[in-house]
DNA sequence: GCGACAG
DNA sequence: ATCTTGTCGC
């Protein structure tokens, strides 16, 4: 459960605990990685929020699916995501019956003024890897421009590598990734390549982006 | 002070 | 995120 504040102060001060206690490592071999949950949102008239989770293997089959609604408690404030978003994303996942080895999300792991995104939240209260792609960073700097389709470069903050730059698609702006927890940076990257077919954002990602939109037509 | 700002 | 038309391309 991620905390509810409405204070700014304190919810700065939850996040540099839970940048204390991330871990941007590797916890994990790659052969225990065999089923991947990715998590979207879609919102309806700012009342409401649907969070949904589709767990893909490696082969990209998609073997469960869930989502939950709430009602939204919480406004959209830059830099602090997890806050809006951070409970239906985890009870989307705590619904699903077969638990993911891995997440990951439309949002920000360390790639954050205080590298603690959405994805790092997760991941804690998880205890398990997470990764975090976005597509718009309003924080650090790339190293270079990647202008091929599979060019990447470091994205720093403050001299530190906090994530990559990475040329998906085509005529698409790059998308950033970073680790949210119990992942290094070069898995991260790694990983998210794996899972990204012919589309700008890996498959688990779009799987739940789908899912979700499909859901709130299908309540409206 | 001003502007920009994950989704 | 959401709103929102036509248009280019696989």
């Amino acid at each position: 459960m991620i905390p509810t504040s409405i204070d700014k102060e304190d919810m700065r001060e939850i996040q540099e605990e839970i940048k204390e206690k991330s871990i941007i490592e590797d916890k994990f071999e790659v052969n225990e990685i065999n089923s991947v949950a990715g998590v979207d949102q879609a919102f309806i008239e700012e009342k409401k929020i649907i969070s949904g989770s589709v767990v893909l293997n490696c082969d990209f089959s998609v073997i469960d699916k869930n989502y939950v609604t709430r009602d939204i408690n919480f406004p959209y404030i830059s830099g602090f995501l997890a806050f809006r978003e951070g409970n239906s994303v985890l009870e989307s996942i705590k619904k699903l019956k077969i638990d993911p080895d891995l997440v990951i999300l439309d949002g920000s792991g360390i790639l954050h003024p205080r590298k603690a995104g959405l994805a790092t939240h997760i991941g804690l209260n998880l205890n398990k890897p997470t990764i975090g792609v976005i597509k718009n960073p309003f924080c650090g700097e790339k190293e270079r421009n990647v202008k091929k389709v599979g060019e990447y470069s470091k994205v720093k903050i403050d001299k530190e590598t906090v994530g990559y730059c990475f040329k998906s698609k085509s005529e698409c702006n790059p998308i950033y990734i970073s680790p949210g927890h119990k992942i290094s940076k070069k898995t991260s990257l790694k990983i998210s390549k794996y899972f990204i077919k012919n589309h700008k954002l890996p498959e688990p990602i779009r799987n739940a982006d789908n899912y979700v939109n499909q859901v709130k037509s299908q309540i409206i």
